[in-house]
DNA sequence: ACGCTAACATACTTGCGAGTATGTAGCCGG
DNA sequence: CCGGCTACATACTCGCAAGTATGTTAGCGT
């Protein structure tokens, strides 16, 4: 009996981690988290089941680390890029939404992380405060101190709330993202990215700017 | 033997089904859709799993009909609001944003529904699409629709992407009103309810303002 | 006053999936 | 070259909750 059974399991201890980090984030933004088996991350992995728990104690742990692996490398990325970044605010604002917004993933597809923590508000209540604390409430503390900066260079207007705008224009943004996947099966959700992102900016930087800009001078009937 | 065993059932056929209607969409908000026993909602409405399960025929069916019922109120009062309120369209925009999002629960929260559903993109699709439909979408088709009014009144400027901005305001309240109720575990995420829709209101105008709102030349009463 | 069905309650079944226990082969130090 | 630990694979347990089957009483028509 020629015994061609699975060919012995490839061992890569320093690399498997991560490799089960992004299997695990690709799983649960597809099927969710509570709809994913850790079989399934396990799958997409190229492995099985004794290997993840090998490294991860429990389900939990899988997703606060991959929380935490991700944040890392985004903000990494707009930190960056607004370290060495002059010029008036409007034009930081612009980079920095940008690159938050753009396809920063691992999965390829954006905010990932957004679309699993969603959900799982009340199955996961300490990884989706995590997410809230290093995700969202990152950027908007982020947009709410450039929009103050702005408002005391005289660059915006100074009557402007800073706070309830950086959240909504934040909150608003990454919940439209989270719905964009699904717009194939929901037409009017459906939308142009860059124009979400593009227009986004300049409704934010126009809701911003003082009032007075152009002082009309030859009242022709408009 | 003094069989004092528990009373008779009491049988309410008319009132029943609202009542484990409203008794769901509390638990559901409190504990997530997946979290709830079908135990849990019979206990909250003061009946047993047979009860529940005699009106409805799954778990889903459930949901969906408190979805449904849900919606009905809330877009009546606003559509009621609307149909005689007459005067500039900001005005109108302004009553529409505090009925929306003021608080239009049974469960005395707001945005209930959004809370449990924001959840259940995975575990139930129908249920987390009808709410989309006749929810949000719903929500920033009429805010788009004004917003295009004042675009062709001169009211607002003609350059504004109101999709996109009625989409953004939209989106970004509701999800600021669903993280509302764990502030009282993440401190920065608390702010006063009043003041996020004011703000957001004003913010949302002003950003639609023509750029010349104030004509500073000669101040003849208008 | 009797029977039938509606309106529930109670007891049971069942599948699914997280976690665990156990097995096994490669690798590293001595 | 040989023990033992590491890095996995495989097989099993076990609790939970949706759904089902079955009972029980109230009320209504006749």
């Amino acid at each position: 009996m020629s015994t061609a059974k699975t060919p012995p399991p490839e061992r890569r201890p320093e690399s498997r981690p991560h490799e089960l980090l992004d299997a695990a984030l690709r799983v649960f933004a597809e099927r969710g988290y509570r709809n994913t088996r850790i079989d399934d991350v396990a799958e997409a992995a190229g492995v099985t089941k004794g290997a993840i728990y090998h490294y991860f104690a429990t389900k939990e742990e899988l997703l606060l680390r991959a929380i935490e692996s991700y944040h890392d490398r985004a903000f990494g990325a707009i930190d960056e890029i607004l370290r060495d970044a002059a010029g008036p605010v409007s034009a930081r604002i612009r980079l920095m939404m940008r690159k938050a917004f753009g396809p920063t993933d691992p999965t390829g597809q954006r905010m990932t992380l957004a679309l699993i923590l969603q959900g799982v508000r009340h199955d996961v209540p300490l990884a989706h405060r995590q997410w809230l604390r290093g995700g969202p409430i990152k950027g908007w503390l982020l947009l709410e101190s450039l929009i103050e900066e702005g408002k005391s260079t005289g660059e915006f207007r100074a009557d402007v709330d800073a706070e309830v705008a950086a959240r909504v224009m934040i909150a608003g943004l990454i919940t439209q993202f989270v719905w964009q996947p699904i717009a194939s099966e929901i037409p009017e959700l459906s939308i142009d990215v860059d124009r979400l992102i593009d227009s986004s900016v300049e409704f934010l930087l126009h809701g911003l700017m003082p009032a007075v800009v152009v002082a009309p001078i030859l009242p022709g009937r408009n």
